[in-house]
DNA sequence: GTGAAAGCGCTAACAG
DNA sequence: CTGTTAGCGCTTTCAC
């Protein structure tokens, strides 16, 4: 029993005295095969500890055993939970994981897309670097399945589960207007990406709602990162009439808000009112607590690999979309200001 | 130019006019083509947007371009910031990332090993559950090469990139004894890997250095969780004789304890003083920050999986051990302390 | 400079 | 119940 390299399926046969077509049955358990013949295949398989090369059953199938996941990013947080809750699903159901990060960049997207269709994969999980941009047609065409999470994609109708934006923006910002502010900035990503225009479109709503005609120059759209949420706030609290309340439009700019908060020494609430969108993990050590919209990560990316395995199984039916509820996780960001019931002048109207 | 799902290489030579021997030479650019001939072939791939099957080559070249990368928990930080770096370093050579999470399970481990030697995978990164009994002898056996990180692997000799875990742990102790403690309590990873049992030794090392008998009811190892490092803590705060400081010998186990001591309104460094090993990227927002040995997490990543390209080109000198300084991160978590030189009458002995 | 043919390891008709 | 055979898409001798 030296340790020539690997053993094929040829091995096993010759040595059990049958042939591939057995030692194959025995394997997938399928086809019928007597007892004694089982017998000895599992004794060979035993003897040269013999496993089939999942190469060569991919091949041969024309499709692997892989889930791709694109990704923005590892690194954060939020996404690190959604690969998480995806692999667990991907595992339990013998799918592994291809892990790709397009850092936002559509050209790295469509390099993966590409690859992932190259790769004949069972399935791929993303969540588009652009909401009009990116098309998955490459996946389309090699009728590979694709769900679509955190984000839609427009130019290919595919399944997609995403928090119910717009929910989670209006209910932050109707916290800090209960609260008693009205020069209310947001920090938004990008318009070009679901999140971002959605949870624009539900900040503006509760404005509006709230009758409070939002200052254009307190709200701002950008790259989403922590660097740049660091550096609007630095801008906004260099005005003269800075906001009293800044509305962090997702985790990463949350990081930058309270970092460029430090930065200047100023005390959350009393010099200014935080609120985010996306829980992280060690948010509840901060000291005073931020109040956050919080996402049901993990159920989202279970969700979307359990819709990809229905769509693998042969699933026909028409995209669905599912939106999923954020959970408002209230802390002490904001309730420095004191009242909740505001005279105000000027023409217009009450808080609601 | 209808979708016909997937075109083939032979597609390619008829629509070309030659043979698919050709279509291969130019699509690797091996072998000799007339100018006239690699036209035509570019054309014909050009007009039926072909690419080749990476399955049929892989399992052509019976072996894939995959990279294992097997690993407790991407939700863990410090992998996640491994997994990114790895990745990057992958990609740029055409790799791609297979990830597993093997939980600190030695049968979940034991599976994904076997998993990635029938995948017939490029190359394994792992950070293996056990020191002792984490065996890569599969993957040995199919000659594939093994990087790993951050902790030993004993049964089978392979290429290891580590932290210094003695420098660091001794650093942090020392900066503890430094301001004066001497009841000093270490919470730390399990000493069956690497990481525990190196950073219970810088620990012990320092303490007696500096003349301190360890007190064995102040020592704890465990999961390495964040719970275990709650769930320590409240112990030892519930004893009556408390200890002053403690080292975390983990980033979960910090975050742990910082919960703990969270939970008992406790006000740190004055109640109690604490060091940490490995950073984590929000820690600077903490305040009062916590004074960490920080990891160069990115550069353990690119090199391991450097090493693991070399080997992968063949390289076959012996197993190198790669020991990575830590950076000590000084922040106001032990500060409190006023003096170098306390008194210590020991009947009883006053707090801080 | 070019192509025919063999074969990577496995499975699935199909025939016995 | 069992084996023979063909072939998945690609690369690589080896002739020409």
């Amino acid at each position: 029993m030296k340790d020539k390299a690997t053993f094929t399926i040829r091995d096993v046969a010759r040595r059990a005295g049958v042939s591939t077509t057995t030692v194959s049955r025995v394997l997938s358990n399928s086809g019928p095969v007597s007892a004694e013949a089982r017998r000895r295949v599992e004794q060979a398989i035993q003897a040269l500890s013999y496993r089939p090369s999942r190469m060569a059953r991919s091949f041969r199938a024309q499709r692997s055993q892989f889930i791709g996941l694109i990704i923005s990013d590892v690194e954060n947080p939020f996404y690190t939970s959604l690969v998480r809750a995806v692999e667990d699903v991907a595992y339990a159901h013998e799918y592994s994981l291809l892990l790709c990060n397009s850092d936002e960049d559509l050209d790295k997207e469509r390099t993966y897309i590409q690859f992932m269709a190259d790769e004949r994969v069972a399935g791929v999980i993303g969540s588009p670097a652009s909401e009009a941009e990116t098309s998955f047609a490459a996946l389309f065409d090699a009728r590979i399945p694709v769900v679509s999470v955190d984000r839609r994609s427009m130019r290919t109708p595919v399944d997609t589960v995403l928090l119910d934006n717009v929910a989670a923006a209006h209910s932050l910002t109707q916290h800090i207007i209960a609260h008693g502010h009205r020069r209310i900035a947001a920090i938004l990503p990008s318009s070009g990406i679901t999140s971002g225009r959605e949870r624009l479109c539900g900040f503006l709503q509760a404005m509006e709602e709230a009758g409070i005609e939002p200052d254009t120059n307190l709200v701002y759209e950008g790259k989403g990162s922590e660097e740049f949420g660091r550096q609007t706030t630095h801008m906004l609290l260099d005005r003269s009439d800075r906001p009293t309340a800044i509305f962090a439009g997702n985790n990463l700019i949350t990081l930058g808000v309270l970092r460029a908060i430090q930065e200047r020494r100023l005390r959350v609430p009393d010099d200014l009112a935080v609120v985010g969108l996306d829980e992280m993990p060690w948010m509840s050590l901060l000291a005073p607590g931020i109040t956050v919209a919080a996402q049901p990560i993990h159920e989202m990316g279970q969700l979307a690999m359990q819709i990809l395995l229905e769509r693998i199984a042969g699933d026909r039916r028409p995209p669905r979309e599912v939106k999923m509820a954020p959970r408002l996780i209230i802390r002490s960001s904001v309730a420095g200001r004191p009242l909740p019931e505001t005279v105000s002048f000027n023409g217009n109207n009450k808080r609601r």
